[in-house]
This record gives structure tokens, sequence and C-alpha cells, in this order.
DNA sequence: GACAGCCTTCCTACTGGAAGGTAGATAAAC
DNA sequence: GTTTATCTACCTTCCAGTAGGAAGGCTGTC
């Protein structure tokens, strides 16, 4: 085996790209088998039911953001700074078409038809970077590089709405460039007067 | 036949329902047959495939925006007020759970797995709503009852993106006052400073 | 008014294929 | 020699869609 990656991973980073691009219902073991290259059957070895699969998957997507958005932090401080390189790796992604949009977004849109364990791993992605994004505004209301108009909270779901707002036109009008169009005037709402 | 609605009607009424909470792939000719009480065959009278039926679900849809919007604008003429009664619509919508998410925005997310002919009845929705909302912008710039800090068509992107994070954002914490929480500071933004 | 023919709507019964999942064998790896 | 990963073959259920027919209503003609 010289690959450099496990079949397990393999199965879930098809399936995260099948995901992405019609949701929970939109594939099936059938389809990762014939990307991966294996049979149906190998892929329940890996992954009992298409249940595991996904909240594996999901568990495993947080994991990730958590880790970059970790990284992110210790190459940059300035609040502002922080949300412009948020949106900045989004706009890039949708542009590139690598990772057209937000796996946990997706699922969150049909979260009343998804099993209950996978809802729970979707919910629990929301709650991270709402969490996250409410301490970037923290800082960035104490320390000034962030005008706020409201609480912090508040500004962070509403600037999670407009990311994630802004990717589903992106994808509805089929041009990527809608992004960074509708998160340059929200970014620009947060930067200070002085620093325009 | 004392009923008021058609079969046809009924049908598209409970696809429309299925589709708010799953999706596209997340029902079926079953799933509707049990809902209306007929036969699945019966439901291929009236709607050959299921890319007919909801193709005519995405444009009755669209249709029945544009007059339920045509009618707002008879009774309501300010465009703030105009842009709040849009988003105290879907706010109420949202708290009743009597039409939980936009039919629209949920098959969007799914748009590259979608058939052709839905896909573009769903762009069409797109554009509609978008051309409208960027009319409410301009008049609201030239009379001064809106404070933009972009051209229309920019903040009238910005703020259909608001909606639908918004609405996914409720969706996902299970909690439909996000959804006005998130909406009343961008509404905030949007009124001039002499009528706050 | 009665009948004939047609149209609409719904039915039962079915098809082929795809879905998620299982059983059990094989062969290499530890 | 047990564990791991894969295979073939199969199962059950569900899916969208079809064939063909029964019931009832509408209409035109005598």
């Amino acid at each position: 085996m010289s690959n450099l990656l496990t079949t397990s991973d393999e199965i879930l980073a098809s399936a995260r790209a099948l995901i992405m691009t019609g949701g929970y219902n939109g594939f099936s073991y059938a389809d990762i088998a014939a990307v991966v290259g294996i049979r149906k059957a190998s892929i329940h070895h890996h992954f009992p039911s298409k249940t595991d699969l996904v909240r594996t998957l999901v568990m495993r997507y947080r994991e990730d953001a958590e880790a970059g958005i970790a990284g992110l932090e210790q190459r940059v401080q300035d609040p502002l700074a922080l949300l412009q390189s948020y949106a900045g790796h989004w706009a890039q992604c949708i542009e590139d078409a690598s990772r057209p949009f937000c796996v946990c977004a997706l699922l969150a849109s049909e979260l009343p038809a998804l099993p209950p364990e996978v809802a729970a791993e979707v919910k629990a992605f929301f709650r991270f970077a709402s969490a996250w994004l409410t301490s970037v505004m923290e800082r960035g209301a104490e320390d000034g590089s962030l005008t706020l108009s409201s609480e912090p909270r508040v500004e962070a779901e509403a600037f999670m709405a407009s990311v994630h707002g802004a990717m589903l036109s992106a994808r509805a009008y089929g041009t990527p460039e809608v992004f960074a169009t509708i998160l340059a005037p929200t970014l620009q709402r947060l930067t200070p007067t002085a620093a325009r």
C-alpha cells in the first residue's frame, strides 16, 4: 500500500465531495465505491451504516475546522484580519471550486430529515463556529479593531448568516464572485472609520 | 367533489411541505400519496415525472411570491417598511412553523444535483427576488428612506443573503427567534440615523 | 330524455433498477 | 492464528415510472 491516504480517508473524502454537491440523500454507497475504486460491501467494513459514515465525516469536518481556526489564530491576531481571512478562505474555496459549499451549511438545510446522530454533529458545528466568531467580535470590540452595532453574539450570528447566504447565492447564480461581493460591505461595516 | 382544493393542488402543497423539510431527494411519490390519500400512480396522472412535479411547484412558488410582493407594494410604499415587512413575513412563517424554510433556498443548496429544468426555475426565483430587492434599495436611496453603504444591487444581494443565512441558523439551532435576532441589526443599518 | 362516445381521474398490478445492508469466503498482515 | 481488508453474491425495501382498466361526468345527437 504505497498510498498516502488510507481507504477510510478516501471514503470520507469522496463522501464529503458528494455531500457538498447534493446533500445527505444526494449520494449513495455505490457512488463512493465508483470514485474510490472498491466495492460497496467494503465501505460497510469501514462504516457499518450511512449514518456512521456521515456522522464521522461531520465530526472530522468540525475537527479540521477547529484545527484550521487554531492555526489561523496563531498567524493572525487582529480581529478584523481574522474575519477577513475567514471570508477570504471561503471566497477562494468557492472560486477555485475545490470546496464550493460548507458541508454543515448544506446538511443544516435538510436538518429535519437527517438521522438524529448526524443532526447533533451539525448543530455542534454551528455552535463551535458561533462561539469562535463571538470571541473574535468580543476581542474586536475591546481593542477597537472592530466597530460593532450590536452585541458581539448577535454580530457573530449575523456574520455567519452572511457567509452562508453568500455561499447560497454564489451557487444559485453560478457566479463565484458574488460571494466576495456580498462579504465586502459586511466586512467594511465592521471596519472602524479611522482604518478605512 | 366538495373539496376546495383540486387534487393537483393538494399534491403540490404536500410536495412543497416535504421539500421544505428534506429537499429534492428527501421525499418520494409514496410520501405524497400517503399525505394526500391517493395512490402513487394517480400522482403520475397529474405530474408524469418527479421533475415535472417539482418544476411546476417551483414555478408556482415564484408566481405566488410575485403576487405576494405585488400585493405588498400596494399596501406599503416606504422602502424601509417594505424590507421590514419582507423580513417580518419570514420571521412569522418560521416562528409558527407554517413555512419553516424557503423552498428555493433549500433547492439552491443542492443545485448541482437537481434536474436542469428544476435548477433553471430555482435560478429564476433568485433573479426575481434580487431584482425586486434591488428596486427597493434604489427607491430607498433616492428618497432617503434607506441608508446604503454600497450600490443598490450589492445591498440587495447582501440583504437576501442575510435572510437565507438567518433561516439556516434558525433551523440549525432549532430556535426560530434567531431569525429576527439576525435581521434586526441588518434592518437597523439600513435605517437613516434621523429615523432611529 | 336517452343513449353513445369521450375525457378525466383514480385504481390495481407490475417493472427494472437502485438503495442500504448482510453472509460468507479469501488472502494478506501482524 | 487471529485480525484486517477486500471480494462475490445476495437480500429486502424502496424508488420512479408504466400498463391497462373501472367509474363517473360531460356533451352531442337523435
